[in-house]
DNA sequence: TTAGCTGCAAAACCTTTGCAGAACG
DNA sequence: CGTTCTGCAAAGGTTTTGCAGCTAA
């Protein structure tokens, strides 16, 4: 099922270049995949779609493209309950932070939004005075599809 | 400094045997360690106080045994942003849910405990009849003492 | 006694690094 | 044209697996 992601500033690419990032035919590629997937992929099936388009793209290069969307804000990366092996996912930052609901039975990933969600990031940044640049939230259990 | 651990139910060692699995010497160490940490450790460095205790323990049975504690939901796993690689870090799983903030700084790890959290999960359970078996929030950013 | 744990060695898996050549601006 | 990116090969770090021997109950 579609993810629901939230919407962007902008798209990534010209988001890169107006930071003066240097936009290459790959990662133009990466950044156009990553914002229209609709599961959040990890490394190595981003690169599989990838290579679908352009064959001589490297993995390597897809880590080290992560890594420059990881510094640069752009990207958060989810691990998901690591209900499936210790790889990572990415997602392009929204505008909104969300939770994510992983199913421990069917893999499901759903996304949850929550004022509630936004008060205690605030509270935490209150009480602790904790300058919060990125925060997760993730949440392993049964969905509503998967319980008895 | 001290991380501030909840209370548990009872000691780790003696809720493992209640529930029929098998006591052995690294068991018991590897437990008696978990619960006494004062920074949650990784793998390796669980391994590594360990076998100042037992030269003989070897890495996999620590892999194995939090393999194990995890399963039975006796432990829970941290990934604390990621800020030391790729490694997980363990702690015996409190009564009541925390969270944890990263500092992307100095590397110092705080817990925060908050009726929000409790009221997030309630949301989550409610809104969505999702079943929430764990959670785990982190947050990374800068510490107050780590502020300009 | 016997099911289950453990050490050892090896593999699997994900990710990073060094370097030479290519490409962007 | 210089700086930065990229492919390739190789290494690094963490975690898992297979199997034979050991141990708790």
């Amino acid at each position: 099922m579609p993810i629901e992601s939230g919407a962007f500033r902008r798209p990534l690419a010209q988001e890169l270049i107006s930071r003066g990032v240097r936009m290459t035919r790959r990662r133009r590629l990466l950044v156009e995949i990553i914002q229209g997937a609709e599961r959040h992929p990890d490394a190595v099936s981003l690169w599989q779609r990838a290579r679908a388009q352009d064959a001589t793209l490297n993995k390597v290069t897809v880590y080290r493209t992560l890594g420059m969307l990881k510094r640069q804000g752009l990207v958060d990366e989810l691990d998901l309950m690591h209900l499936e092996g210790e790889k990572h996912f990415y997602e392009a930052r929204p505008t909104r932070d969300h939770i994510h609901l992983a199913c421990i039975k069917c893999g499901r990933i759903q996304e949850f939004e929550s004022s509630l969600f936004e008060k205690l990031k605030g509270q935490i940044e209150r009480e602790r005075r904790f300058r919060i640049e990125v925060v997760r939230v993730e949440a392993g259990g049964y969905c509503d599809r998967c319980q008895e």
